[in-house]
DNA sequence: GATGCGGTTATGTCTAGACATATTAAAACC
DNA sequence: GGTTTTAATATGTCTAGACATAACCGCATC
């Protein structure tokens, strides 16, 4: 372990522990310096990645804080879905349904995907069970036009992860009940609850993508596990 | 804005544009050095945080590469109920149902808290609007017993936050149909699609609370944003 | 009391080196 | 040819300073 390394664990262990109280002042870096015996930017290295990691709070001239902790952001994970299915040992399968260019569409309005755009719908399947309904809109103008049967074999979500890069993205996560065409599709009851995703992609300010998933609410949970700096 | 800064978002513009793709390799600390004139340590803090960030990989020997991006994490955003009520504009409130130490609980076996646990069972509202049920266990063993009226005017969540500090938390997000006795107390239809989210919380290895929230599906949406590094 | 001005102080950034370590490519050897 | 050794090289960590900057404190002034 590096001595970086060991400055940072023994603090981080002592906030943990619950030595350090949020709030406390942790020792100045001028005493860490005089008791590791070391250079002040070692110090200083491993209190910046405490503070990266958002267990201390850096103040010029008053010294550094163990912070207040607070639950406001977890980790989510949003796996590739024939990943998740293959994980859990069953047959992934993608059925497309639809797959055309578009000028206007109910999610054109609001999704923020300009016209013309390549509709696309489908299903996710995890053995003979539909797993997830997609529809999704691509922006014909920032996607370079896949060949037309690209669909037919791979999941547009896979075919975009590895073709194009994206730099923001924003999911919206809610409830809804399956209704008529919904339930049939994936073989539900009508007023079964449902998991709905929607994710926007842009690239450098240009919406690359537009996808609202639906999951049968007993078939599907997101887990998000969080450890703050961990 | 400081070099450092310059370097890493000159760096940064340049992969987020695209002019830099994935596995393209980055010039050389030896030659921004050049570049920036200025010390290697201030290069290879800039790399250090786009390291950090996910946007590049570092490889002794070999240099320094423009990272793969993977839709694989996001950030949630899990507000206080009560601050997010509030940004809305309408009144916030809170309705305590039940407070007692429970032995055996449903819960109690699934959810990891020891026997004997602190139940609590209540209401919270937006405006004259029920708006979540939360149902509630709270470790005895770990968390300093509070006054037995605490919960009559806080709600848990709140209190808990300010006054116990965890290590390790974990989300479990799922629809569910609202049923007969949830949909009384939140005045909806007995087939309503319903949000509910589960939350574990431990300190240090010891399991500190379990709650689990249900919100109505059409009055509550998650939204996590994601930029990769920013 | 309120306001503004320095001085002090802890962190923020930076320099110009040093040695360690992981990795690759070339060289030497069997 | 195939394997091992060796040298080169880029990053990782660290030192011992320097100056910049923000924030707090006390003091003098209004």
């Amino acid at each position: 372990m590096t001595l970086q390394e060991r400055i940072r664990s023994d603090i981080e262990e002592r906030i943990r522990s619950g030595a350090l109280r949020p709030g406390d002042r942790i020792p100045f870096e001028h005493e860490l310096v005089a008791q590791y015996g070391c250079a002040r930017a070692t110090v200083s290295k491993a209190l910046e990645r405490l503070a990266h990691a958002g267990l201390i709070e850096r103040r010029r001239k008053a010294g550094s804080f163990v912070a207040h902790p607070q639950v406001h952001a977890a980790v989510l994970a949003v796996p590739d879905l024939a990943q998740l299915i293959a994980a859990r040992g069953e047959r992934y399968g993608w059925a497309l349904d639809t797959c055309r260019v578009v000028n206007r569409d109910p999610d054109i309005e609001v999704s923020g995907i300009p016209a013309p755009a390549l509709l696309i719908e489908g299903v996710h399947f995890a053995g003979e069970q539909p797993f997830a309904i997609e529809r999704r809109l691509i922006a014909l103008d920032t996607v370079p036009v896949p060949r037309a049967d690209t669909f037919e074999a791979e999941a547009p979500g896979s075919w975009l992860l590895h073709h194009v890069p994206w730099t923001d993205a924003r999911h919206r996560i809610r409830a809804v009940s399956a209704g008529g065409p919904l339930a049939r599709k994936l073989k539900l009851d009508a007023h079964a609850a449902c998991l709905q995703v929607e994710r926007w992609t842009w690239r450098t300010g240009r919406a690359v993508t537009f996808v609202r998933q639906t999951f049968p609410g007993d078939r599907y949970d997101l887990v998000a596990e969080f450890t703050p700096g961990g």
